[in-house]
DNA sequence: CGACATCCATTCCAAGAGGTTATAGAAGCT
DNA sequence: AGCTTCTATAACCTCTTGGAATGGATGTCG
């Protein structure tokens, strides 16, 4: 009675999106392959889960069975894998921290090494979430703590505590009109093309692209990009501009980019952030502890 | 973080051995396989699993609050591959019918004609279980219903309605001693060696060994078996010999095995079994109650 | 003290699972 | 009729996985 998680999860791929084809390009993989998926869980299970027809694919009474208790069977199952990998990290004694690339600021590895202090034996490793991931692995339990930028999807669910805020400034290609100036009202920056974080990071998109402050207007999007790297390049060959803390002018100078200050739009928070399961985890606590000490005192 | 749910299996093999050489054989593949197979697991977790010595595997933390979830999981999952089984024949219209060899009858057939008859468009399908599976499927939710001799192992947890007695007898090698005899005492079997069923069925092979009608003699095993046919050849062999309902002299005759009806021992009860999860589903009680109106009627 | 037994790890090889691309086939839509 | 949009199939390739044999480390026993 052995089934793959895969399997389940392309099942339940296939269940949401009542299609093959769309929910391959969901799970990346081939239409072909769901389909042996598929086939392979019926096999296996000696019923059929789907009656098929050129509109789609449609649950068979076995299939909505399987549909209904199948999630709480796979979060069952991440549960089980992320406790395993949580106590082995706590006789390891490492911290996973994420940390979204914007968030990176000259505090950072003064919050390591005191907690490094604070903590004898113990080490927090740093991993950098790619854009798509905005809680930076905390969602997940990839982490135990994240560096962060507020807002993001998923926050509620979370602990969070305010660090600073920061200024938003804006990036610019070094050709373009506005560059020589020391600083920009963010109005004259309403009609421009901007760089833009892919849709499903929501709040965290819109919050970038000041998309409550301009009065109602709408945004153009120039490029969407989902690491730092792919940003800076988008910038600088044109695509659009960008705002971005004003750290990043440090952070993320390169070439034929430069960074001005905005007027006119609120300053960005950055937060650590826990899940509410680590209340009272000693080791989060303390780490959460040094990043409130040192938020001030880069 | 997709993993083969014969992967935590195997792990928890491992983890309850201690070993991966009886865990290997425990779970039918070789040792390197298993090895591989628990690296594989820790690797995809990136955690330890096991610390490795000599004297065979020990549980990290890790591997400890793996072990200690991962049972859970596993039920939880091998639940819903049921439901969904069970969905589907819900709609196929068919129920499940486990027996064990010697629970077959001459009502057996009568039961199916009947059941067919009282639930139009249904079918009752039979599958016989061996002896290594004493509640014929019914403890693992492969079958919906089953025909079993009590007692039998698990019988708690499952409803129960006896459809008859019936006198036990006992198979002889046609050269045995008492072959020519036309009824013969128990306490005349006491020193014979016997037939068995594997030991993990428990009660069901003490009953037919009728360890507790000896005044606490001992059994002498000659051979151990786990189908009809192993077992009559065991027989005809003179490995030993073996009580039998008096059925079996119709169902199981063979050349080289006599059946001769035994004295000073309790008949044996041929019963109808079902899951308390199905006290309510109209289709099982149909058929519990078909066993019940011709169980006297053959 | 040497032969042996008992672990787990490693290597090599064969078989199979599972993926991809290309294509077929069915059926609605324009 | 031609086009689109589904799923199913075929052909091919790669990588995984399991088995047998073997190695290495370490107790145990005569």
């Amino acid at each position: 009675m052995d089934v793959d998680s895969r399997l389940l999860r392309s099942f339940l791929a296939v269940a949401e999106e009542g299609s093959l084809v769309r929910a391959a390009e969901r799970v990346f993989v081939s239409q072909p392959a769901l389909t042996k998926q598929i086939r392979q869980l019926e096999n296996r299970l000696g019923v059929r889960l789907f009656t098929r027809s050129r509109t789609g694919m449609a649950l068979t009474d076995a299939g909505r069975e399987l549909a209904r208790r199948a999630p709480e069977v796979l979060a069952a199952w991440d549960d089980a894998l992320r406790a395993a990998r949580a106590a082995g990290r706590r006789t390891a004694r490492v911290l996973r921290v994420g940390f979204v690339a914007s968030a990176a600021n000259e505090a950072t590895p003064g919050i390591v090494a005191e907690f490094a202090r604070r903590r004898p034996g113990w080490r927090a490793e740093l991993r950098q979430a790619a854009w798509t991931n905005p809680s930076a692995g905390l969602a997940d339990g990839e982490v135990d703590a994240a560096l962060l930028r507020l807002p993001f999807p998923g926050q509620a669910a979370l602990r969070v505590e305010v660090l600073f805020s920061e200024e938003r400034w804006v990036a610019l290609p070094s050709t373009h009109r506005l560059s020589g100036r020391a600083e920009i009202a963010f109005r004259e920056l309403w009609d421009e093309p901007f760089v833009a974080a892919p849709p499903e990071t929501g709040a965290w998109r819109d919050h970038w692209l000041a998309a409550d402050e301009r009065e109602g207007r709408s945004v153009r999007v120039g490029a969407v990009t989902e690491q730092p790297d792919d940003w800076l390049s988008a910038i600088a060959s044109g695509y659009g501009i960008a705002l971005a803390p004003e750290s990043a002018a440090r952070f993320y100078a390169r070439p034929g980019v430069v960074y001005r200050p905005v007027t006119g739009v609120s300053p960005s928070r950055v937060a650590v952030a826990w899940a509410p399961a680590d209340d009272h985890n000693p080791v989060v606590r303390d780490f959460v502890r040094c990043c409130l000490d040192l938020a001030g005192t880069p």
